[in-house]
DNA sequence: TCAAAAGTGTTAAGTTTACACCCATGA
DNA sequence: TCATGGGTGTAAACTTAACACTTTTGA
């Protein structure tokens, strides 16, 4: 109105990264696009921010549309800017990537965006600078997630250390020792076993394990996995 | 254009948190402000994102504007995206960080922007979310500067061990042990002593080292210091 | 001659890595 | 009975942290 009204505006959208994880693997949820520009190739889900949401909402507002999730663990990844990074009209998009416990989503909302779970290590070519932002994403994932307790988000509430295990393997793409990642396990008082058996897994069964938020703000031991 | 008609647009600016070494403490380069909205308050160095730029650009631009310097390293800090954080109206602001050697600005540009050196430890209160901006970049920047060699933009070319120490304890905010420090420092190839000597910090004189960036990328050895 | 910064190694503590076998169970 | 995944400890290698004195020189 006042201030700024010789200045320009802009698009400014959101696109989210969105992590699974199932058999072993991290999986990405995307879009076969439906409409144009770009109709009929992946990408990442998106959307602009309208006026009476902050760039947060927005993003989380998108993923609810998607998923029927609210609440999911979010964080903003970086803005690109480039002039002509969408081909239609100049767009600044800001990225966020979203951890979901692949078991509770809206399977029906996901169907009708005509998106999928895709491996992360088998990620068809994507529209624009989606790879890019694909890659930024993960790559920052893995740092929070060997400091802050994060991928909790990527499993059902009760998990098997080996299910655990799995999940550190994904994300750092590396193999584990098993009895160092357990004794890592063991000093942390926020990982509890609980008296639960998890019998799908193996025939002898294993105890299942939770991550416990609250001892973990009151402990001053560093997560470190 | 074409695609987006119904969706609205949003101004988008660039703040600068801008870092120099002096005096063995961090300084910030800040802005009293001349103009509405906010006047006569401190604020970053901060701009709009204009048509034909990236934001990217934007920065360098802005950055330039004030200091005078082109190519100083410049990193992407976060987007600050809520509806009200600029009272004046709605901006989206795409935050970077940039590193500069405070012996080489442009002293007469900063006059007229009426910008300042001010201590990192004793910056006064500023604009809108300005503060919450400087307290990421500081953090995104040292963890940065544990892991990777940009340091160096903040001091000339030739220095002395003894300054490159005290830059580095500024940044982490603690002190570091004198010899385990030139240990480390000894390990890096890409840290090269001249044959100069330095006698304005010391009577005794004390070497002067040299960053070799080209060493640095052909050795394999991680950066930690 | 003395104040001020430069320069220099060793040891202990802590952390990380490597590694192999027995257990319980259902098919 | 055997195939499958569950569960457990120790020693060596490496990394980090703690620590104090001698040197040079200009004022």
């Amino acid at each position: 109105m006042s201030y700024y009204h010789s200045e320009i505006k802009h698009y400014v959208a959101v696109d989210c990264v969105i992590f699974g994880f199932q058999q072993g693997s991290l999986h990405l949820l995307l879009l076969k696009r439906k409409m144009e520009p770009a109709q009929g190739q992946w990408s990442l889900m998106g959307g602009f921010v309208r006026e009476g949401e902050s760039v947060d909402e927005a993003a989380k507002r998108v993923l609810a549309e998607l998923t029927g999730l609210e609440n999911l663990y979010m964080e903003q990844v970086h803005t690109f800017g480039a002039i002509d990074r969408d081909p239609g009209e100049r767009v600044v998009s800001v990225v966020y990537y979203a951890l979901i416990n692949i078991d509770e989503y809206d399977r029906e909302s996901v169907h009708q965006h005509n998106a999928y779970w895709v491996n992360i290590d088998e990620v068809p070519p994507l529209i624009f600078d989606h790879e890019e932002m694909v890659a930024m994403a993960r790559e920052k994932m893995k740092q929070k997630a060997a400091r802050e307790p994060i991928g909790f988000n990527l499993l059902p509430e009760l998990f098997t250390l080996t299910r655990l295990q799995n999940l550190y393997e994904a994300i750092y793409g590396e193999a584990i020792d098993k009895r160092n990642f357990r004794k890592r396990v063991a000093e942390m008082d926020c990982i509890e076993k609980t008296d639960k058996i998890d019998k799908e897994s193996s025939k002898r069964g294993a105890s299942l394990y939770r991550f416990n938020a609250n001892v973990y703000r009151h402990t001053n031991t560093k997560f470190k996995l």
